[in-house]
DNA sequence: TATGAGATCAACT
DNA sequence: GTTGATCTCATAC
């Protein structure tokens, strides 16, 4: 299965997101199949990257197809992929998995029984996969990482993103239709 | 099913 | 001091 390399990151957010729907994400034998993502660029209010560059989002600045990690509310970590080109500032977000590799791994790590509980969030998914702030900067084309290509076709579906106050309204939220694995449910 | 509180930290006012 | 790209558990309907 051909895994991805930075270049496949050097595009428009835009284009890159609704393709890593259905890609497979695996770290240090655990992950699965990407359902849900949500894009942001620095044109938009609702990016980290918005404001310009600071310690926590310096990576968002760097080259494309790195890993951008930080804490959320507090008590998570989230993870997203560095797009585009170096000083673009843009990412997307990964928002949810299908378990399909490491599934006892991440049930003993979310201490839960349910596998629709084990990556159907990003804070969730983070926790599944033991990412931390430690992998923040790291490539997505090298271990521990390792992203592959999806195979086949895949039913993408549009709509708001989740979780945000600003720029609610723009529909950079990406998921594979009818997957039990969604954060949330697409509207029809 | 739906709302509310608590956990806990970095950026920003 | 407030806010946020969140999740869990408790309590109420």
């Amino acid at each position: 299965m051909p895994r991805l390399r930075k270049s496949f990151f050097s595009r428009s957010v835009h284009e890159v997101a609704p393709e890593l729907i259905g890609a497979t994400l695996l770290f240090r034998g655990a992950g699965g199949i990407i359902v849900e993502v949500e894009a942001y660029h620095h044109t938009d209010p609702a990016a980290h990257s918005y404001g310009g560059q600071t310690p926590r989002n310096a990576v968002m600045f760097g080259p494309p197809g790195y890993v951008y990690v930080y804490r959320s509310y507090g008590i998570h970590w989230c993870l997203n992929f560095v797009c585009e080109q170096a000083g673009s500032a843009s990412a997307v977000l990964i928002r949810a998995l299908a378990p399909t590799e490491g599934i006892a791994t991440m049930h003993r790590r979310r201490r839960r029984a349910d596998v629709r509980l084990l990556c159907s969030g990003p804070g969730r998914l983070t926790e599944a996969l033991g990412i931390t702030h430690a992998q923040n900067g790291l490539a997505l084309d090298a271990p521990p990482f390792e992203v592959q290509a999806r195979k086949g076709e895949f039913d993408v579906m549009a709509g708001p993103r989740i979780g945000i106050t600003k720029a609610a309204e723009l529909p950079w939220r990406y998921g594979l239709k009818s997957s039990r694995y969604l954060s949330k449910p697409f509207k029809v």
